[in-house]
DNA sequence: TCTCTGACTACAA
DNA sequence: ATTGTAGCCAGAG
């Protein structure tokens, strides 16, 4: 796979998140039979220009832990990831550092891959239901 | 070719 | 919860 494949299948699984849901670098890198790659991931999404068509929802792609990533504090990028977040209904806490992050168990998105060796489509995604 | 770095992850202390 | 270490792989210098 090249890279500009792989960018493109990282495009693709990030569209593929629903409005409101987050996943992690990880999982995306798991959804295109690369769960080594979680790193190569985010590289890929910082390649993306603004204006894509169609856009990517760059911003559902956050930390396995839940924490938003984006460059150093100096960086603007994690306050649109957060705002363009909230936009979607997407709850993000933020600490006295700014350290912002996502409760997973509420938003958390993180489908079944794809098995090559499996014959039946299972479009199933694990409804995990909020519990305060 | 080697070394370092990075929008990462997992595990140990 | 926080910090350190190790594994990981591709790109840049």
């Amino acid at each position: 796979m090249d890279s500009g494949e792989f960018h493109a299948a990282v495009y693709e699984k990030v569209r593929e998140i629903p409005p409101g849901r987050v996943t992690s670098y990880g999982h995306i890198a798991k959804l295109i039979g690369m769960p080594r790659h979680s790193r190569h991931v985010g590289q890929a999404l910082k390649f993306l220009s603004p204006q894509t068509n169609p856009p990517v929802p760059w911003q559902r792609v956050i930390g396995a832990s839940g924490a938003v990533s984006s460059r150093g504090p100096g960086t603007d990028g994690a306050q649109r990831q957060r705002d363009a977040l909230e936009a979607e209904g997407v709850e993000v806490t933020t600490g006295r550092t700014g350290e912002m992050r996502v409760d997973l168990a509420q938003y958390g998105w993180f489908p079944a891959p794809a098995p090559a060796a499996a014959r039946g489509d299972e479009e199933d995604e694990e409804e995990e239901d909020q519990a305060e």
